[in-house]
This record gives C-alpha cells, sequence and structure tokens, in this order.
DNA sequence: CTGGATCCCTATCGATACTG
DNA sequence: CAGTATCGATAGGGATCCAG
C-alpha cells in the first residue's frame, strides 16, 4: 500500500490509492479507450491490444467499484450493455496528462 | 505493456511506461521519500513504512536504471551511500502533483 | 551500514472452455 | 454479445540469513 507516513502522511496514503487505481495493468488503457468512444465490451477489447476478456471483465468491474466508470444495461435481445466513463474518471484522465508530457520530454527510457 | 494502439498509439504506449515506472510497488513512495531529504539507505526503509531492504534495493536499483534517482557512493569506513533524485526524476513527481490533487478531490473510494 | 542470496508463498496472468 | 469458470505458469513479495 506504501504509506510511507513518516513523511507526509496522509496526502501520500491518498497518493498510493490513485497510483494503485491506474496502475494496474490495462486499467489505464481501458479507461482511456472508454473515454475515446469504445462503449461496448468487444470494442473495449478490441481496442486495448493483449487485453484478454478475463482481464476485462475483472479490470471493468473494479474500475465501475472506483466509480472511474458506469455499467449501462440496455435491456434488448441480446442483451447490450455500454460503459461511460464518470466524471471523476474524466477528472483522473486529466490530471494524469502531465504524466503523459513527462513521458513525452524523456523518452522512455528502458520501461521496467 | 497495455498497448492499446488502435486508440492513440504512440502517445499511449509512452504514458502505460510512465505509469508502470512509478505504479510499481513502494516505487513511488521511494522517490518522494529521497525528493524529502531521505538520501541514505536506513533513511529510506525507515521512512517508507513497511518496505523490506530487499525490495528497497531492487526498487533502488528500478530507478536508478530508470534515470530517476542517482546513486553515489562516498568512499569511507564503512562506505557510504547517498540517494539523490535526478531532474528527471523530480520533473516526474511534479507531473504527478495533478494525480495527487486528484486523490484529495475525491476521497479514495476503495481504493483496490 | 548497504545491500546480496535463498526460500517459500501468494496474487495475478494468459489460455481455454463454457454459459445466458 | 457479454461475460464466467477453471487451470497451470510465473512473477512479485516477505522473511531470513549472509557478506563487504
Amino acid at each position: 500500500m506504501t504509506t510511507w507516513q513518516h513523511i507526509d502522511d496522509d496526502q501520500c496514503r491518498r497518493f498510493a490509492s490513485s497510483v494503485e487505481l491506474i496502475g494496474k495493468r490495462w486499467s489505464s488503457g481501458i479507461l482511456l479507450a472508454i473515454a475515446q468512444g469504445a462503449t461496448r465490451f468487444s470494442e473495449i477489447t478490441a481496442s486495448v491490444t493483449g487485453l484478454s476478456d478475463r482481464l476485462a471483465a475483472q479490470r471493468l468491474k473494479e474500475l465501475e467499484r472506483d466509480l472511474l466508470i458506469e455499467r449501462q444495461v440496455i435491456p434488448t435481445t441480446p442483451v447490450q450493455v455500454r460503459y461511460v466513463v464518470t466524471q471523476r474518471g474524466q477528472d483522473l484522465l486529466d490530471s494524469l496528462q502531465p504524466l503523459v508530457g513527462w513521458g513525452q520530454k524523456y523518452g522512455t527510457p528502458a520501461a521496467n
């Protein structure tokens, strides 16, 4: 959980949580994919290269639980499901923008 | 690696790499600890609550390899080692600032 | 003090197959 | 279409002991 509470305590615990929200594999990719218009489950898995159905379902549940996306079920036949980014999720994406800038300023060195 | 190249390709690959740099457990905590003045190995492990020696050494190597910190060996007896944040590392911390703001705006929901 | 080397354990991942 | 179930492989983490 990365608390390092001897240093800043409160602010840092929140930060660690935030990082872990989108730090998990695929999470940020999925969130961005939805933000860019991939609303359907199959669209999402297709948009995010390498993402399997299993992980997609898992991450979508997590993102929904974290209130970053919303799941909307449309009772047609067969049933349709749409995913949309919440305001909270959009704000997160926005706050991630500087990080994108950082990645562009410095070329990714070795990428872990 | 989270490529989602059907969406934005270049920018997003960089972003995924950036996230993974500090997304690993303890990484951001260690980086911040050093930035806040914990230069010695023992100071770092003490500052980041729960961090073990093994993981500290591992993460420090990674952070050094990613050019976010610099390792300085001072040949005394016994040998001293200092860790300092590089410009690149400082810029990364700065670019993470909005994310901290996001975490404060919305209280952390469930924190994975 | 600053780590390196092991051991073991658990979480997580990817692939495959299956359901409503 | 939108997932769920199961399984084997693997990587990451914690603890402990050891070394320069």
